[in-house]
DNA sequence: GAATCATTGTGACATACATCACAAACTATG
DNA sequence: CATAGTTTGTGATGTATGTCACAATGATTC
């Protein structure tokens, strides 16, 4: 039913998906045709629903999809319908500033530890967290079965980071570093960068 | 030379290249070729060389790229080689984390201003700026000719914000808030949302 | 409950993107 | 300066993604 051979950029959707019923559902809404969802979104109706048809039927035909249904589904099938445990790596600004964000305080993805290397920083305290040194790294991960990761480091650590925390058996890797990261095959990468998305806008100015 | 039909994805590929090339640069390196810079970025190098084609022809056969030259070639297409003058709407916790954010106060992108619908927080500082209200921004954009603003305000707000930037003039946007915008054509979007990048990975575990 | 209307799910088709493979052009060497 | 070795740029080809259009199905109306 899930499994691979689904193209990514449909995963990637999903959560646009996610996104937009979670905020219907919020507005009291029940009912929506994939023409709405598609307005809502700015994806083609067909394209909505040929995406969903990776995963099963899920609407009704004459009426549309009920909202809140649909919502739990695609958590379901993006698996964020379950609490994920996640560490933090640097405790610089934006370390700091991503351990007070409140997703990550109260939603699905919880930071559950921070590391830094700079033993200055080692054992003083980001809200209610202290930061504890990266040979700590390895034990962490494996009492708290961690497989998601937060890479907040300068470029210049980030591929030294990345190898080690794939060392200890994480498998999926968020990093803020403007830098390519290479990995195994089997662990996933995402990159957040608000400078190179405005590269890409500054392109069509 | 530039113009459109050359695809998006393209356009992002280039912001990983110019990340690359600059990081070898740094590390001294004066020639590379596109099999090298493959092994950088993750891009095959045919793929690499065919991105390329779009703009022109930048390689030496035999020989391969000129990293600086290269490098500044892509700084031009993509306009990175001037500086732009961005604003922020949104002084919470987030907009406070940008505004200090290094690459924001010294790269080609700068905020050159705050603003925030908190009464309570007009008129106090954020590092050198004071945060001015939403009835400034017309004026603010005008005088000093912008078209690019993030937006680090909550959902529920994101839209008529965005509302109010495109009447304002903006073109390029850059959006923190879980949520999809829209806006007219001509106007573009990015958007930066840490979950929604995570549940694209638990998808995978 | 028959007829009309709305909407889904999906095969067939179209388009966009990625890879392949090779001629052309340059370097390096003796 | 001729030969061997590299590497680019790109047309041809293959694959993946997006759109179209319609049969099937359920809702709605009178």
């Amino acid at each position: 039913m899930t499994q691979t051979n689904v193209p990514d950029i449909v995963i990637r959707r999903l959560t646009t998906y996610l996104q937009t019923l979670k905020h219907m559902a919020e507005l009291g809404k029940t009912v929506a045709s994939s023409a709405e969802i598609g307005r809502w979104t700015g994806v083609s109706p067909a394209q909505f629903r040929k995406d969903l048809s990776y995963f099963g039927e899920f609407g009704r035909q004459g009426l549309g999809y009920d909202v809140g249904f649909l919502r739990d589904q695609i958590e379901r099938i993006l698996k964020s319908d379950q609490d994920w445990h996640i560490v933090l790596v640097g405790a610089g600004a934006l370390g700091h500033a991503l351990m007070n964000y409140q997703a990550f305080q109260e939603g699905h993805f919880q930071i559950v530890a921070v590391f830094d290397n700079d033993p200055s920083k080692i054992g003083t305290f980001v809200g209610q967290r202290e930061i504890l040194p990266l040979e700590r790294l390895a034990a962490v991960i494996a009492e708290r079965h961690i497989d998601i990761a937060i890479l907040a480091v300068p470029a210049a650590a980030a591929q030294q980071t990345a190898d080690s925390l794939v060392a200890c058996g994480v498998r999926s890797l968020l990093s803020y570093a403007p830098i390519t990261i290479t990995v195994p095959r089997g662990v996933h990468v995402r990159y957040i960068d608000p400078v190179a998305s405005l590269q890409t806008m500054t392109y069509y100015l």
